[in-house]
DNA sequence: AAATGATTTGCAATATTGTTGCAATATTTT
DNA sequence: AAAATATTGCAACAATATTGCAAATCATTT
């Protein structure tokens, strides 16, 4: 929790309770979270509102990031270690497990140059693997929601 | 309009006004299209519970794909050579112009093998790509909405 | 080409998701 | 602790998505 203070004051935002819930679900996610993933959360009560502010926030400031994906969610991750480090969120690549349904950063891994046609000049290059994570070949229980 | 309905034919799908209208709506589309831009193109009229089933009906006869964003849209695209020859479309890669904002399938470029940490098991992977399209180097006219 | 059956469409109702303004509250600064 | 600033929750609204069902369209058979 002192982790989290840190952080809100760090972005120089205040800090409330709110977003110091909102960033433990983070921490005690393994994963990556969608907005209803928060709001429909057992353990907290906090307006849906405040939740669509929060995430934006968290993300203008560099908290947390976007994840793309196919279905008509936006999902969030908070980095392992990049966010302090101002790194380029767009640069590692992300893992959905086919059997957990869990969106893992993985922080250690590259996205890798890719040639384009003529006349394509790249900017900023995202990588989606699906597949099985670590979890999910030697399972043992996992406390977060599917995602 | 013939290729339309052969492709249609082709999934075994009846061969119906919307059906056809909006397969011609992606072929006029160079980029890709959002459920939003095929419910108000101005040159159709057809309800949005039939745009929505329509949609999900291309994709899941392989006729569309989705690619991933980041803002809450699905975004959908024909592929260019790909849908009848059944290949997977997750293994090409996606470039979203960051000027014009349309969504491009580079049906040519591979997207690349990457090394996953231990216990990950990569099944398919998407890479999208931002940065600037062939068209807005040397400008000319583009015929569709902005994606 | 007409009749039949199967599929698709559009409407209406409803649910879900996202946004805005503003007053009340909480946080930070002085 | 008071003033200034920032955040929250409510209410209203807007946009997006889903469902059931009757009417219309399409495919098939005759």
């Amino acid at each position: 929790m002192l982790q989290q203070f840190e952080i809100l004051k760090k972005a120089g935002l205040s800090v409330t309770e709110s977003r110091k819930t909102i960033l433990d679900l983070f921490f005690a996610a393994q994963g990556a979270l969608a907005h209803a993933d928060i709001e429909k959360h057992s353990s907290i009560n906090i307006d849906r509102v405040t939740v669509y502010r929060t995430l934006q926030t968290f993300v203008e400031n560099g908290i947390i990031h976007q994840i793309p994906t196919t279905d008509n969610t936006i999902l969030y991750a908070l980095c392992k270690d990049s966010c302090e480090a101002g790194h380029h969120h767009d640069e590692h690549v992300h893992f959905i497990c086919v059997v957990c349904n869990k969106t893992n950063c993985l922080d250690d891994v590259m996205v890798p140059m890719v040639k384009l046609p003529n006349g394509f000049l790249p900017i900023q290059t995202a990588m989606i693997v699906k597949g099985t994570c670590i979890d999910c070949r030697s399972p043992h229980p996992q406390p977060f929601p599917q995602r």
